[in-house]
DNA sequence: CTGAAAGCGCTTACAG
DNA sequence: CTGAAAGCGCTTACAG
């Protein structure tokens, strides 16, 4: 079924259909009516690849990507990209473009944001990290009707907005179940939060809350500490947390973010013995200690299928008018030694 | 960069760059080295949505898929289905038509697998369940050069085959990794084997290998006892087995097939206490148990994603000769109460 | 051995 | 308000 078939049906011209399908203007009523019958008698469905054809040279989507820069503590960005990689070398034969911009702060975020919404872009992706310029830039779009996706973490914004990320409640919850299967009942738990200069971040918050709900669900009341560690490259046992670890009770030890590898070295030098450690984000240093056994589980955002879906999700968006995939719930993926996802 | 601008670069017309392309026959020695001098030198590659335009109507890719039946036990088999689904909605547009066979043995899978050979389809899609009938079927499509994938199972055959299967080794090792966490080394464990009137199956034999080889290579020694079970809907507590697991100790339960949901309500019944589950497949029954916490964990083999890969995978095979994507290993995906998958 | 034309399903720019 | 033509990048069938 073509558009050709459906013009020569409703005794119209090819263009008319076209003109039908996408709601343009100089099309009659009843020329309009007589189309859309056919068209719904027929079951037509566009053909989206062969409508991009012309278009994939004449008038490309171009879709602005804003990023962390990808250097220090934020390797992890290196992840996204390169699911965007893919998505675009799957559909640059479709005439999808991508530019990267990159932030460091809250200010270049800014920067960068204005930059982009200046610019003619047909979709954008990017990160909340900050409440108030995320804000900002989502007015900007939903005002000029350009798509925005967030990935990575959800926040709570002025308006709806889509975001593709990890469930991080949920994932607190995992980690919960995981360590409670291994520490028991008679343990002591200890949630270890790395603050950066603008505090704990939402997606570590949300884990810890997570993470208790998880025992208070169950009614199973454990002790849980909560330790705010300043973020740097290495971790210290403090005065309070010789302390606390000094038993040779079993304890869990649930890292909210992806340092988990900075603890066991630490504890074994500080000899806190009987841990259990779950963290986040499948890193070379994390693999290196769950590799040894001593990073018990690590929970995956699939960093790299986010960014992916990003892309494919806004291409689905713009070409066919289908907004599912644009709000994304990415699974809470438990990575033992035994089942480290490959990094193809 | 367009095979008409290659033609203008070498002084051919764009039919001879179409024939170099597709080292076809009528193109002389001379002008062959210099189109393919051009095409090196600009990287031109072909863009494969628009070379399926044409043919989308007037030569389909015609892929036929031999699945077992799905009911009964066999449920399971909607799933792959779901995924070939998937796929074939995505690849309509460009020509992707799927016929499903269905077999219930290896009798009626011959006869459809020889009826499938001497029908002209561009590639194949089945489960090798039958030594003997999955060579001949091999065998066959490798004589006519029509590429073959088989899901879900690895199979041992006489000459190299196309497998999108998970890793059964892996699957017992990460079943090993996490019985161990929540029985430790004082507990018994148990290898529950369902068997079919044609014996074990090949997936559970190595689903048991992998988990003695979990315990195996860490050097703990533990009692793994095997239980061999005939397949049915229900299971007994054999006398046999009273004495095995007439202890308070800690048992940790490996079900290397989709029924571990047939174990919960039976131990309750014969009293067998402190048992911890860990079973295949995200099925309602599993999931129930799942919910109750009388199973612990799931292994998922994701088969609806072997099913889409399958034919997304011989899509890119036929089209651009991209052979990468017809073996694949699915990854362990180890699933809980808090992170079960969508059904989506 | 090579080229020119027709066409896949759609979109655009122009003509009326 | 509507149609006819040109063209996206490629493939095919035909002509020479």
């Amino acid at each position: 079924m073509s558009i050709k078939r459906i013009a020569k049906l409703a005794n119209v011209s090819i263009g008319t259909v076209d003109r039908v399908l996408h709601n343009r203007t100089g099309v009659s009523k009843e020329t309009e009516r007589r189309v859309l019958e056919i068209i719904k008698e027929t079951g037509y469905v566009r053909n989206t690849t062969a409508s991009r054809l012309k278009l994939a040279s004449l008038k490309k989507i171009k879709i602005a990507v804003l990023f962390p820069e990808a250097k220090h503590n934020w390797n992890y960005w290196k992840l996204p990209k390169k699911g965007i990689t893919k998505a675009v070398n799957e559909l640059n034969e479709l005439g999808v473009v991508v530019d990267e911009f990159l932030f460091f702060d809250s200010t270049s975020f800014r920067n960068q944001a204005d930059k982009i919404v200046l610019d003619d872009y047909d979709a954008l992706v990017t990160v909340a990290f900050f409440k108030e310029e995320s804000n900002v830039l989502l007015q900007k779009a939903n005002a000029k009707k350009v798509p925005l996706v967030f990935i990575d973490t959800e926040m709570d914004l002025d308006s709806p907005a889509n975001f593709i990320r990890q469930d991080s409640i949920k994932a607190g919850m995992v980690a919960g179940r995981l360590l409670h299967g291994l520490v028991g009942e008679t343990g002591q738990y200890f949630v270890v939060n790395m603050l950066n200069d603008r505090g704990i971040h939402a997606n570590n918050k949300q884990r810890e809350s997570g993470f208790r709900a998880y025992f208070d669900k169950k009614g199973i009341q454990v002790p849980i500490k909560t330790i705010n560690y300043s973020m740097v490259n290495e971790f210290e046992v403090t005065e309070e947390m010789k302390i606390w670890f000094d038993s040779e009770g079993p304890k869990g030890i649930f890292v909210t973010n992806s340092k988990s590898h900075l603890l066991p070295e630490i504890f074994e030098t500080y000899n806190v013995t009987n841990t259990s450690i779950v963290g986040f984000d499948v890193n070379k240093s994390n693999l290196k200690y769950l590799k040894k056994d001593k990073i018990n589980f690590l929970i995956h955002q699939q960093p790299r299928n986010q960014g992916y879906a990003a892309i494919k999700g806004l291409f689905d968006f713009l070409t066919k008018g289908d907004a599912a995939a644009l709000n994304l719930d990415i699974p809470v993926e438990i990575v033992v030694k035994e089942n480290v996802p490959s990094s193809k």
